[in-house]
DNA sequence: TTTGGTGCAAAATTTTTGCACCGCG
DNA sequence: CGCGGTGCAAAAATTTTGCACCAAA
């Protein structure tokens, strides 16, 4: 299971390819990213790569979030609107997380959109939409909503 | 174009099933949001309806709009992760509004899920998604994010 | 030396909470 | 009366900005 490092210089590589140098702050968001495997918070990250280099400010953190988000190296999503999540983009090739909410508790369930023929409909519907609209998308974020078993459960109970 | 009163009737309706008394401020809100027609953030609604009706703290925006998505007659949706942003739900028969956000301006773009066949795709994703992680789903979010046709001509010009 | 990147602290924005009060059931 | 709902103000949480400084190109 040592893709770890494979990874590392595919990300390591695409943000220099945009001129941006690799700072200390840098490589530590992108590996506390990659380990999580995950979605963070601001907040959550920032705890995490305190915990590896100290003196990273928050401010930092989103400053240099808001720079990978841009070169598309990390995925922001809106977790139904409370606070913004990150997490560290795939390969074009590869596939990513979508999302199932928890209304109740907050919860979220990563799911991979390797399943099904989501991906190839995703695709089209990209094609379709970018000439409809004249847009060009360059990414997306899929969630649902509802209650997750532990909350139906504990619903009855009451 | 008079559905306006038949909407009212669907949506006041819902709201007193949920036992959930028909306020001023929540009329106001909902009345709101089905004149917008379209997503607005928590400010904006506040905006509105203090022109309709004076005296609606904020506060009661928020506890209200917190309200009306827990019993299903608001959407919200994150917009990237900035802001929250609500709509009007639909008609469980209707359709609704999913999004292409431009990350350069934040404007959003809403297009409706009955093209093609992407309603159909979402039930049936929803179905498998809900078996396979024992989640009730009750909706969800669609949204694709890049760079709208204004953007992408400015940025030649620079 | 010039520019991009940073830490820190202050500010702005968005959202939540405490509390007293009001009015329907 | 009791309780859901409200306004207002204060607080909390999240995100952005100003500024002086540092370090690599």
């Amino acid at each position: 299971m040592n893709l770890h490092n494979i990874e590392k210089h595919w990300y390591y590589n695409k943000l220099s390819k945009y001129c941006c140098r690799l700072t200390k702050p840098r490589q530590v968001i992108l590996d506390v990213l990659a380990h999580a495997g995950k979605h963070l918070g601001a907040k959550q990250i920032h705890e995490a790569v305190s915990k590896i280099s100290s003196n990273i400010g928050l401010a930092t953190v989103y400053r240099n979030l808001e720079l990978l988000v841009r070169i598309g190296l990390v995925w922001k999503f809106g977790a139904g609107g409370d606070k913004a999540m990150y997490e560290l983009a795939k390969n074009p090739e590869e596939n990513h997380h979508h999302h199932l909410i928890c209304k109740t508790c907050n919860s979220i369930i990563d799911y991979s959109n390797s399943i099904d023929n989501e991906r190839d409909f995703i695709k089209k519907r990209e094609k379709n939409l970018s000439k409809k609209y004249d847009f060009k998308i360059e990414n997306h974020c899929i969630d649902f909503f509802g209650i997750c078993n532990t909350c139906r459960q504990n619903k009855q109970h009451k």
